[in-house]
DNA sequence: ATCCATACTGCAATCGATTGCAATAACGAA
DNA sequence: TTCGTTATTGCAATCGATTGCAGTATGGAT
């Protein structure tokens, strides 16, 4: 293995020459620098990460944190995250640092000594804010530069990035209403943040169309197929004579519901409709498709990393709610006459 | 920020005898050990891993690489991906290891002078062996610790973990026949590894059942529903009146498929029957719900690390493939007599 | 009393870079 | 000719641990 020092002779020049010519630093002579640089690429050197995190205190790495639901020991919407995990593995890629992964089931270690103050990375992004995290909280007190995937209070005193999921809810549901439904039933977990806000935007929907709101008909219902599944012969098939649609809040709920509703004899969509949240893979291809809100992965893992860069440059990133879409398809495609 | 200097200083020892205090080497006096430890851990010390690393020239941390289908840019089986991802993750921290994520869509940088050399990881562990890869087989060559989920050759010049294909796809296909099937058909690419040795097993189970291999029934299909969806449509329909069983290579094929076929009218499992393989999340919520083939996550990721360990400890580690379990769900229950 | 093995402990070098500051050379101005 | 600049370069300290080797003390054997 080549070092710095080897360089540096063979370019017939001191350490710390080579190190700032290999860094294009002006104080160089040019002449002298390019010769060292020709000289690292003839011997295909590179400088050793370890030592000059050592002497920067900077270790060009990034550490995402995903949240589980501590119930369920399932990620918010598993397809959703890989998917957000590639991006930002490549936009940080793409920005020269590394991405150290950490799935925190369990309260482990503590964030900030073990990954800021032990240098092993220059900032967190923290996917999948759940239930109220003390953590989180704890941390936008520090000064450790992170971001966060979730839903955002308006007034937040750390930067999150997240989607629309009050106006995307309510737009689903107002699609709904829109396809004759007038009895629709909530799948979710409303202490979730994101969720509350997906309840939120239900809310907000009957409101406008002059529904009431209707307590049974709101189901606390975990991320699962499963869950989905459960709650709906529970719950929700004593219901049935009146209810004509379900918005949940998110896809795998969605299907469980289905599958469960199929079983049972109902048609979908035209007895009862349903539409979900997220658009996975699996949506568009189960029968009937699933209507569903697609998030924006691509920006939103863009948004994440910029920011956090941002944050590690000195400024400030203001938090950011990014529009989502609606995707009508066939379990919501009911005849208007009702 | 503690230094081991500040601890040492606070104990009235040499940074030495901090140093070997705190790793509990017995050379150093017993009550000199648990003096130094107890004033690092009053004062909350956590040696620094990059300055640790320097000197021993090990970092404790593992580079998990994901590779990519060139084509289809999508990773082998998303869901799957993420499960055992997250028991890798869980095995390294358990044993003291950091992970470093690193998605590969396009050919970049050289894994071993980028990990290795510059001493980023301690060892390598590789998901989706796609199409034979040259840069896999180039490690082999080198000394660099790594493991291989994927197909094993039988004679593989690296250490191999993955499951068992040939057998699971055998015993799923001559579930079908079981089923009265004696059409069947294969869609999945056998160009990838892991394809390839489910197509053989599918071979293998027409063979024993004395059923003729069809070249029109082999359909080189990409890892998605879409895909699926597709040739289906495209190349399965006009074959349809004898068609009797779909083997597929992966859930999300196998969905895809069965959303065409059932737009087609066709009634699964009645007039064919379907067989995947992963056990994605929805198959056991989609209509019918999908028998499948369901891969040991939990093992596997486990032994991935296990065997990385090993190596990195100077052992030899050997391949092997995980048994797997067919799941038959109502995709396949047809009535005997067809 | 002398010697040696044993048990600890600490000095100083080392891992491989980066950087503040001093040193040198070269050059034009006065 | 002398002196202040400017351009370049290098010395040496530093980041925070680990470790080979030497040094000291203690106790037992002779």
């Amino acid at each position: 293995m080549m070092t710095l020092a080897d360089i540096a002779a063979l370019a017939e020049v001191s350490e710390s020459t080579a190190s700032r010519a290999l860094r294009d630093n002006p104080v160089v002579n040019k002449e002298t620098r390019l010769k060292v640089q020709q000289i690292a690429q003839q011997y295909q050197f590179n400088v050793n990460p370890t030592a000059r995190s050592l002497r920067t205190q900077k270790s060009y790495t990034i550490a995402v944190i995903i949240l589980f639901d501590a119930k369920s020991q399932q990620a918010i919407s598993d397809p959703f995250l890989l998917e957000i995990l590639g991006v930002i593995a490549d936009e940080l890629t793409h920005k020269g640092y590394d991405m150290l992964l950490s799935t925190s089931k369990t309260k482990d270690k503590d964030w900030k000594t073990y990954y800021i103050d032990a240098k092993r990375a220059d900032g967190l992004i923290i996917i999948g804010q759940g239930e109220h995290d003390q953590r989180i909280e704890q941390l936008s007190h520090s000064k450790v530069p992170f971001v966060v995937w979730g839903a955002s209070s308006g007034h937040d005193s750390f930067t999150v990035v997240g989607s629309q999921n009050r106006s995307g809810a309510e737009a689903a549901v107002s699609h709904l209403v829109a396809q004759g439904c007038k009895h629709i039933a909530f799948l979710g977990d409303y202490r979730h943040n994101e969720i509350e806000q997906r309840y939120l935007g239900y809310q907000d929907a009957l409101q406008k169309a002059g529904l009431a709101l209707n307590a049974d008909y709101e189901l606390i219902t975990d991320f699962t197929a499963q869950d989905g599944y459960l709650k709906t012969q529970q719950q929700l098939f004593p219901l049935l004579p009146e209810l004509d649609g379900i918005f949940a809040a998110s896809d795998a709920i969605a299907l469980g519901a289905m599958k469960a509703l199929q079983e049972h004899g109902v048609q979908v969509p035209q007895q009862l409709a349903i539409a979900g949240f997220d658009d996975i893979a699996m949506s568009a291809y189960c029968s009937p498709a699933l209507t569903t809100v697609k998030q924006d992965t691509i920006n939103g893992g863009k948004l994440l990393v910029s920011k956090l860069l941002q944050q590690m440059d000195g400024e400030q990133a203001e938090s950011e709610l990014l529009p989502v879409r609606l995707l009508t398809r066939q379990s919501s495609a009911r005849d208007r006459r009702v």
